[in-house]
DNA sequence: ACAAAAGTGTTGCTGTTACACCCATGG
DNA sequence: CCATGGGTGTAACAGCAACACTTTTGT
């Protein structure tokens, strides 16, 4: 009852909206077990740490600014998740901005995915993934704290921000009822800036009404 | 990295609903430090028990009666939460039956407590309470994971289920409103009993229409 | 007969759906 | 000039809000 001597990971769901989708962060691994193979970014919580510093550090080491966003998730303490040892896996979701994608290129070993079309992935990984998207999904769409605002902190076209909803929410939608929709709310401002990107006609970027936004649920 | 060596306690904040609130069952500690002062009921996790089997014994240590339902809520990894060493909250959330209110008479250091009108409380689960009845309160609004049905698994009256509801989605609603708005999505069944506590006219009592509730977001 | 709580219906309003044509750009 | 994707308005409908009086019981 007294020393319980159980080793802790925290796993981070790094994720930013890309496209349309949900994008999740991942490492290739460099050593056995699972060498090859994608996993979770993490690291074993020592006695001298909190799970928030440990966030900070783990996402601080792969991409250099701070991320705007964090929640603790679900908890994997089956007691063979790993070989030898017991080790139970916290796990806390990032959101941060898809620019960060950039910055893969800095690191090699790093790679955005797709969350729904992952690759081979180490451990009990692919698992844990899959129960905490399905999280995800459900706080994007119903904006639980203002989760959307962390996702398109910059400028976004109107059918980027409604593919994304959709996706998440699992329905589709009329474009213009959309529109209407989030514009009787007053949630966005156009930034007067049209987005050339791709063929057709420009779309014009919004941004969010950050106060309109706070505590709206979708 | 290696052996990290920390001590995980995993707290349950066990609740049900009753006469319109959402109560919290807490024990009375027997023991120093904070003698006298209620706390959540919990224990230590070892290396060969997942937090799942922890809940469940912890569970049925106070109510010999399996639970329905229940989710990992929030994390405390502050290192001074204790005295002389380091030890990470997990919290559960269980939701139970209110019946189970009668079984605190077996044993006498439990009791039921409304979560907003809390006792004296040991360590930091003041705290921890509040943060996590906040998620909790967030989740009934929206029947978040059918949470309402196991809140309420057997006869309930219409007026007892609107001041709950109103009470955890602060905001208060018309009762014909709410009743139409329950009835026009089928939600309800008429039990056909009437329940003839308290003064006034009888109420009929309903129970979940469970098909039609789940998936159901309020 | 009075107090307490439950039951019920209508109307206006507001938000949601369904739907089709034109516009700006690049190739 | 054609392909691609963006932008817009109206009309029918459904769901929501506002609102007051009657019924059943216990005392």
């Amino acid at each position: 009852m007294e020393n319980s001597n159980n080793e802790i990971e925290n796993l981070l769901i790094i994720c930013a909206a890309d496209e349309g989708k949900l994008k999740i962060l991942l490492k290739k691994r460099e050593k056995e077990p699972y060498y090859g193979y994608w996993v979770l970014p993490g690291e074993f919580i020592d006695s001298k740490t909190t799970v928030e510093n440990s966030t900070k550090q783990i996402f601080n080491d792969l991409a250099p600014i701070d991320y705007t966003y964090s929640f603790s998730s679900q908890i994997f303490s089956d007691l063979n998740r790993y070989e030898n040892k017991r080790v139970i896996a916290l796990t806390t979701v990032v959101i941060t901005d898809k620019q960060v994608i950039e910055l893969k290129k800095k690191k090699e070993n790093i790679e955005w995915f797709d969350i729904d079309e992952l690759p081979k992935l180490g451990f009990d990984h692919k698992e844990i993934i899959e129960k905490v998207s399905q999280e995800i999904k459900y706080k994007i769409s119903c904006n639980y704290h203002d989760i959307l605002l962390y996702l398109f902190p910059s400028d976004f076209t109107l059918s980027e921000l409604q593919t994304f909803y959709e996706n998440m929410a699992r329905k589709e939608m009329d474009r213009r009822n959309f529109k209407k929709k989030i514009v009787a709310q007053d949630l966005i401002i156009d930034t007067g800036v049209k987005d050339t990107f791709g063929g057709g006609r420009p779309s014009t970027l919004y941004k969010f009404n950050v106060e309109k936004m706070k505590g709206m649920r979708l």
